[in-house]
DNA sequence: CTAATTATTTTAACCATTCAGTTAGACTAT
DNA sequence: ATAGTCTAACTGAATGGTTAAAATAATTAG
């Protein structure tokens, strides 16, 4: 077995970029070459098709979110404590990368219709993982009796899309573009979800 | 000028369903043709070409919540009120008309690459729209002092991605599927933005 | 009112291009 | 020589868009 020459990661990366701008119908295998900076063959010959390429690139990317949840929990003594380090995990590693937040939400806009089966089963144990720390939750006496199922499409959907519009926002209204960083959305976010946004004491 | 025998309507219909289910590059022009029971060149015809019929797609859309959105702000007296009758009003028109939502998911997935410009124009007026929303409820001490941009990402985030996945969590998990209707994905959402989730007196 | 004429609407077949995937063979290292 | 790695050029199918002519409706002439 001799090395190989062409970098897989690299094509993987394309592949990452390509796919989170354009979506799958959208993706050209061409495109995804040159920004590997190979020829197209190499492509085919090294990974394979363009589903292969997808399913590839959908489950890097669900493997690193699924890594960060893990061990917010892991480290989490209640859940309070848990869904906090959720919330700044999936931020951070959303900013990163931002091809897994791209992907989701095509497949959400378009009933889950592209996604390889292993894909389904990773947001699945997403939804069961977040699901479970709610429920914990509730049934400790921390959270109020909410809809888990309601708390996690908060959770997913506020961060993704502030992940995802972050640098538009700030290209359009640089003074004025809300949260931006992970940090900035991680605490956004937790505030008005935790404390809510209404002022409780008398009104001043 | 004689009365045209194809209706206009039955071809944005079936153009918007084709772009909601597989986006712009994803929707197939015969298939547009297809579901309107009409000859593609029709189609080119009354319409135009593909660009046209997302252009006009996209613009109803838009309107619809436009309308709702101004309606609701009619209606309302103070902060709280114009925040809880847009929310329902979204989520109302969100599931009566799932285009619009999975159209502004993929652009957001993409960084808004395949929008119109009077599409642009249009979010960005909604946006400006839940942004005073939230300084005037800042100002007048209804809330407390937010991001006004995160909470509108986190409301059109929310009731985009719970409206768009209600069908699918519901055939998944029938008994355990979270909010579904327009009325439990508002209630849901309005509980928890407004209260948090944090219990706040003595745990018991 | 009917026939001829013109204008509009519809269709089937077609064209041009894009694009996923292949192949035959060149190059390189062992 | 042999096995593995790479490339340019190609192929076939899909698909956006066109067109020439048929069908239908509207208008006018007799």
């Amino acid at each position: 077995m001799s090395p190989k020459k062409v970098d897989e990661k690299a094509i993987l990366d394309a592949a990452a970029e390509e796919f989170a701008d354009k979506g799958f119908s959208g993706a050209r295998v061409d495109e995804i070459a040159k920004r590997a900076g190979i020829n197209k063959a190499m492509l085919y010959y090294h990974v394979g098709d363009k589903e292969e390429l997808y399913r590839r690139v959908v489950l890097n990317g669900q493997q690193n979110f699924m890594n960060v949840i893990v061990s917010s929990l892991e480290n989490s003594a209640d859940a309070a404590e848990s869904l906090t380090s959720i919330v700044k995990g999936i931020a951070e590693t959303a900013s990163e990368n931002k091809l897994l937040p791209s992907i989701i939400f095509r497949e959400i806009a378009g009933n889950w219709k592209t996604l390889p089966e292993e894909g389904a089963e990773g947001i699945g144990k997403f939804m069961e993982t977040v699901r479970a720390i709610t429920t914990m939750g509730v049934e400790d006496g921390t959270f109020r009796n909410i809809d888990p199922v309601a708390l996690q499409f908060m959770v997913i959907g506020s961060i993704f899309s502030l992940s995802l519009t972050g640098e538009v926002r700030r290209k359009l209204s640089p003074d004025n573009s809300g949260p931006v960083s992970p940090e900035q959305i991680s605490d956004a976010l937790l505030d008005i979800i935790s404390q809510g946004i209404l002022v409780k004491g008398p009104v001043k």
